[in-house]
DNA sequence: CGGTATCCTAGGAGATACTG
DNA sequence: CAGTATCTCCTAGGATACCG
């Protein structure tokens, strides 16, 4: 009944990726998901046709696809637009937020491909 | 027979981040996994203990804190020291190259701090 | 072509209990 | 304190089939 205002539950906190249930966390999940990467960086490339970026996406399931674009639309990331002809045609490309996002997403793959290498190479270090 | 280095098929790649199975990939995910992210970036502000991780990733089980060190120390990411005391204490920082990697981690988690409020409240637009 | 709907399983992830 | 071991659950994710 008092205003416990000072050991009150955390309810979701202005923002610190630390807590668990900040939005923040949500966010950071859906753009360093497997996919959610990939395809952003993919993207940054420029606009692309949902088969290009099946393509890309080496391994990715329909299924993934569409989410993972759903949810990288609605987090106001990619922007979707589809053009009503036959066949169907219907292009994805990064929103100016989805732009931010992905300069700091590029630098990232760009470090993993550097370092790959190196990284699993040490992994078994039992060598003959 | 022939040099077919051309059309070979792409064992393992130099490196390219779309291909599935790469390493780079690999990589990629266990330093953008959930708790991989969050240590890495706990680590940047410095030192830390079991203990202290353990309250600052907020959330994280004991088993996922012992699995993601291990990966992250596999891969050459996070440092282990322990000491033989009672009782015991164990100290975990982030290597050359892990710092190098935080470099790149810290902007994103500051841009998803930016962002989230504003993602999330876009979610449901359909408001009475 | 660009999806959606459904089914199904591998393993990511949490809870608990125990140990050096 | 800093783990490990085990058990279970849940869902992310793949395969397939079908629709506009």
């Amino acid at each position: 009944m008092a205003v416990s205002t000072s050991s009150a539950t955390p309810v979701i906190a202005t923002d610190d990726v630390f807590l668990a249930g900040c939005p923040s966390r949500t966010v950071l999940e859906h753009v360093t998901s497997k996919w959610g990467l990939l395809l952003l960086i993919a993207l940054s490339e420029g606009e692309q046709r949902w088969s290009t970026l099946r393509r890309r996406a080496d391994g990715i399931s329909e299924k993934m696809l569409a989410q993972t674009l759903k949810t990288l639309e609605r987090d106001g990331l990619v922007s979707r637009q589809a053009q009503a002809i036959i066949p169907p045609r219907v292009d994805y490309s990064l929103t100016d937020r989805g732009h931010e996002l992905s300069a700091l997403l590029v630098p990232l793959a760009a470090w993993a491909i550097q370092n790959a290498q190196d990284i699993i190479a040490g992994q078994n270090s039992t060598a003959t």
